[in-house]
DNA sequence: GCACCATCAGAAACCGGTTTCAGACCGGCC
DNA sequence: GGCCGGTCTGAAACCGGTTTCTGATGGTGC
């Protein structure tokens, strides 16, 4: 009845656990390694001792050290989960997917940000091999293939928005293009030839598969191509802002926009409400990724949909099928179109 | 030169660690306390060793297991950080600014969400006292004060929107009742006298402080409180579409809403865009917390800002300090009004 | 030249679990 | 009654670090 949590603070070394798996043993009368078989459920352990130790763990409310746990059993129950900016919406969405599947699991998830930059990303690898996470989810990113591949040998990694080959590696890509396709080819059914497209930032690689739907869908259409009409954004509100200031500026003229990404657009909202045009009346406009706020932008957004909860879900599932041993077969959610009130035929 | 990582999923116990501690020491010729004191620099080495040790470091791409280090330690350089949702955008920017500043000090942070929910945080929370953080921050949350207590007499506890005394523990409360104050001073400066309030779900406590503070600006100028113009929302976008519907068809007139949140007000735009009504023309809207997506909303919300990352920041130092035992001198951020172009003078 | 002290390195114990290994005990069978 | 086999339990080793404790070494002072 006396346990006391140790001095904390008082000097002394480190303040340590109080009631270990020992305490609980002694306690009850018998050995460590029966109070773990007990906990674990590892081998059959008779009634009467069984009773007694569960009466001695509930007493003092045992729990044991998940370090100690994880140095012994050479795993931590812990997934490393790289996004770019955990206050990213887009991101948000996709870690809370695997967060879900993940604690269903039994597993924890130790978020971190790659900032868009390739040596923050690496050190995020790094720390989570240090701490001897079980498995790693990465979202985008601009680490290089090789990269990746490196850390894949250390342990199972499932990444997202790109397509990677290697053994201990799952890849849930994004079919940016048919995406893009997609918007596009609403926009043009509705009647819209003159479209502009503002970019996501240049070098990116979903940026330029999108851009290359946008090409592909002009060209089925018989459209021809006009470099004025693209506006290089950088994925963020202020980008769409800006590029769709300069469009307008430009004087080159368009009945819609194509946006990039969710965010982008609502800065194309913002610039297209600074000039006094009304959307979808005099311009429309589509984005991508269905963010839960453009469900509620000022009108509510037309876009294409990829379900970034679905696919933090589903990279969950596929990298817990890695650490198992199994291969997955899981495929990335479909892009759909979601069509509300930004655009209008014309 | 033949390290390899040991053989995957081939059977055989489960992968362990190919270079460890005592493998550098062998191959530098040296004990393995050398090695961790020439890592950790916690005693001086001569320098011939030093060097040889650094060579066969360097040689491998050693880097310490973090659990058998935290076991060893008794501290993992972690931090257990409970929101609410990670990906709500208001919590999302508080942990990002949590991140940023225990990266600096060389901890991570494992985020966990309550989902406003009492059980589930006390299931974070002592997930979180199981694998060993050092200290946890706590964003709101419904968990009674008594159970935080607990929880802070096992770890360094801070948290923020509560006010709470207690050993290891450490507050940051959020002003809401003068944030409400200072929407509503706005706004009836500008000439507002009939000004709805949709608040948050009905039992929270930040939201009955917002509540106290619209009643008392009321008072203040001298203008009766009718109940009929106070609507409940659930913090959320939709509880505020509606909330403004249920109002507008109350039949009860007013010319501006104050907003529990952000949320609400975007709801709120939403459910006064569909009946055609514009902002701030027809109607003033004001909102709480400066979300980043109120400058890009339509048009740019006037809301309290409360810069809810640098809240995260402080709570992060916070805990750093209480860890390090000393007693944190730190205030909320203040909160202040931030007038864009949702609200008009009458 | 010897005693003494400071400095540095290694052996061993420890952190708190899990697991191997060996032994105790029991029952059944010849 | 003795032998065999199966079941259950405990002692000890282990995971990969850190730290205490002890011993070796070299330098200094007299």
């Amino acid at each position: 009845m006396s346990e006391r949590i140790p001095e904390r603070g008082k000097r002394g070394p480190r303040p340590r656990r109080a009631v270990t798996l020992r305490v609980i043993a002694r306690e009850a009368g018998v050995s460590a390694s029966t109070v773990s078989r007990i906990i674990n459920g590892t081998v059959k352990v008779s009634d009467e001792l069984k009773s007694a130790v569960e009466a001695a763990i509930t007493k003092h409310d045992f729990r044991p050290d998940a370090a100690a746990r994880g140095l012994a059993l050479g795993r931590t129950l812990t997934i490393g989960v790289l996004s770019q900016a955990i206050d990213s919406p887009f991101y948000a969405e996709g870690l809370r997917g695997v967060e879900r599947r993940l604690l269903e699991a039994g597993y924890a998830a130790l978020f971190m940000s790659g900032n868009w930059n390739e040596v923050d990303e690496e050190r995020c690898l790094r720390e989570f091999i240090d701490r001897g996470v079980d498995g790693i989810i990465m979202f985008s990113g601009r680490l290089g293939d090789a990269a990746v591949k490196e850390f894949a040998k250390r342990v199972p990694v499932v990444v997202t928005g790109r397509s990677l080959r290697a053994a201990h590696t799952y890849s849930l890509p994004i079919d940016d293009r048919r995406g893009a396709l997609l918007a596009m080819r609403h926009l043009i059914g509705i009647g819209h030839r003159r479209i502009a497209f503002i970019a996501g930032s240049e070098n990116h690689p979903d940026a330029l598969e999108r851009l290359a739907g946008y090409q592909a869908a002009l060209g089925e259409a018989g459209i021809p191509f006009d470099p004025r009409r693209v506006a290089s954004g950088d994925w963020h509100e202020e980008g769409g802002l800006l590029a769709t200031s300069r469009l307008l500026e430009s004087g080159v003229d368009f009945t819609a926009i194509f946006c990039v990404n969710d965010q982008t657009a609502y800065g194309a909202y913002l610039a297209l409400f600074r000039k006094g045009l009304n959307v979808p009346k005099d311009v429309s406009v589509v984005g991508f990724d269905d963010l839960p706020a453009s469900s509620y932008s000022l009108p509510p957004l037309t876009c294409v949909r990829q379900s970034v909860r679905t696919l933090g879900e589903r990279a969950a599932e596929a990298v817990l099928a890695l650490i198992a041993g199994r291969r997955p077969r899981i495929d990335s959610p479909p892009v759909e179109i979601v069509v509300r009130d930004s655009t209008r035929r014309i």
